[in-house]
DNA sequence: TTGAAAGCGGTACCAC
DNA sequence: GTGGTACCGCTTTCAA
């Protein structure tokens, strides 16, 4: 049978409450006694119960992290900064997702006052229908990503102002005629070549209307109009809708000067579209991509792509949800992380 | 304040026993009772403390998984089917990373004999110092990955043949002269190309032995020699270790007829190398990958690799783990998921 | 079928 | 500095 304090306590023959003290190591223990509890503890190999201990705290010591899509390698990078940097901090992680349903983004929020969870790291996807907005009291939460909104802290990167940098960078290698992959699904569908069905839509995503909004900006500057034929919309950001959609594009237009994709997953199922279709990268085309994923550096050509300091945006995200753990009256913070260009051979020839 | 089941019990006007019976819903309880107790239990907005069960039950309703490495895609394609398919059976997924590090390993074994989570599902790295190996009484482990040991439930696939069936693959396209990336690292440090610092080793996974195995089992078949040059050591499975080394490579060799990846990350990294070298493939050289990471089939060319049924793999440590949760005295079993090889562009001229 | 009371394991409040 | 004790919220005997 499992140790409990009063074991422990019993064989150093000291009382519980000592024993909790050696434990949390707070106040300050007569070595002597220290000693004789901590053999106590390794003789009977004693562990704390987390339930109890959660039970009288009012605390788990544990987080949530939910994200739309486990699958995408964005996803990944920022789990494992998750995981690695609430390490730090001696916090678990729980993790969910979300599959960009509202109701599992609600269920959640019922978990963590539950108290399965002392806090949440939430990407969400479509946050005006969230939970997050609607319901009353909420547990500290952090939203990643953009969304608008000022309910609860939030990190974020400047979509607007990167994807316009990226839609200048491509402007300066001399394109005019640039096609953006991944913009939101319009309602009439009648965006350039079609979408892709599934259940998990991204499309109305805050990102995806930011980046858009960027993307019109600098055309804009550069003074040309835009060419709703080159906006291919997605459905979800993955290769293998990337894949298809581009390929489909590429059936009934002539290539682009370049094609702006909206994450590097997207420009991974570009660049294979544009492979299968003998259309040579950089050569007659360039590609870029944004997020800066690991893989992004050995696509074949190497992707052209927005970076940012990932681990300062984990590290904000877990700084602004042990603020509001901390004071759960905190005024909602925002924080935004730099963002630049890393060009790569996929748009320089 | 938080709702109680006191509170809620006060309202509907019954006892905490009806209250607990309505919500758990085994027992028979008059629907008229259960109305009144579910109509107070959505006024006072009443959620079950998660603590407070988990210490009376003795089960936290979460599993634990352990990955060496979050960043790998593989790593990010399981997680995914564990939290999906933990979600369908009510489970809660807590995440770990063990960084391949043993103690690591260890110290999520004491979580889950805290009873922060029920179960755990390990794919270890360093097995031969692992805990799961040297300590007590475990609490329900199910291993996945190739490790030799009969102690606790595991699921896996056949390394050593699916290796050898890569191979022979390659050998049927005429290949002769094939080189393997991803072995395991001599310790007199004498392999072809050199190593990758840093401190997650994978050098001596059993995986990379199995896969070493099947290689050399193939090509003693063809009555080939094994090269020692042509076994490129690895010590992280990923692209950015792969790259450098087979650069490394490439500088000092001619290229081989094929490069057989230990995986798919280890692939990518390859063609990203050969891409800068100038050597085209497949014209000049076959690659071949392992795992058929959603990735491999939109890279440039196109991935041959090892397929297996991810969702079937996962399916089956979480039924494994049923098991054991159930009755931790159930003798351990040992599932294998069948695989084949999907031949893609690139290795077929 | 439902009610009363005990107890799961730790910790905080108060004494000493 | 350390010991007794009540109590966190839920479930499970045992009675009624």
């Amino acid at each position: 049978m499992r140790a409990t304090v009063k074991d422990v306590a019993k064989l150093a023959g000291v009382s519980p409450k000592t024993v909790s003290n050696v434990i949390n190591g707070v106040v300050f223990v007569r070595p002597e006694t220290r000693a004789r509890v901590e053999r106590a503890v390794s003789e009977l190999d004693y562990v704390p119960n987390m339930s109890a201990r959660g039970l009288r705290n009012g605390r788990s010591g544990m987080i949530g992290l939910a994200l739309p899509d486990l699958l995408r390698p964005y996803s990944a990078e920022i789990t494992h900064l998750v995981v690695e940097l609430a390490h730090e901090r001696g916090w678990g992680v729980q993790i969910q997702q979300t599959a960009a349903e509202p109701e599992r983004e609600f269920e959640l929020l019922s978990k963590a006052r539950a108290h399965l969870v002392d806090g949440l790291i939430l990407n969400p996807i479509n946050l005006g229908d969230s939970a997050v907005m609607t319901a009353g009291p909420l547990p500290p939460v952090v939203l990643i990503g953009d969304v608008d909104q000022d309910v609860v802290s939030q990190v974020a990167i400047d979509n607007v102002g990167a994807a316009r940098d990226m839609v200048q960078h491509l402007l300066d290698q001399g394109c005019r005629r640039i096609a953006a992959v991944g913009t939101p699904e319009s309602p009439s569908g009648s965006s350039g070549a079609g979408t892709l069905g599934g259940s998990a839509t991204i499309a109305g995503t805050a990102a995806a209307r930011l980046r858009t909004t960027g993307y019109h900006q600098a055309l804009a500057d550069a003074g040309i109009e835009p060419d709703p034929e080159l906006e291919v919309a997605l459905d979800r950001w993955s290769p293998d809708g990337a894949n298809l959609v581009v390929s489909r594009f590429l059936a009934g237009h002539e290539p682009p000067d370049a094609f702006f994709c909206f994450t590097d997953s997207i420009a991974i199922g570009t660049l294979s579209a544009l492979w299968a279709a003998g259309v040579a990268v950089p050569d007659k085309c360039l590609v870029a991509g944004f997020d800066n994923i690991l893989e992004s550096q050995y696509a074949v050509p190497p992707l052209t792509t927005i970076d940012f300091d990932r681990r300062a945006f984990v590290h904000s995200a877990l700084e602004l949800l042990a603020e509001r753990m901390a004071d759960k009256d905190a005024v909602p913070r925002r924080v935004l992380i730099p963002h630049r260009v890393v060009a790569r051979a996929s748009t320089t020839r």
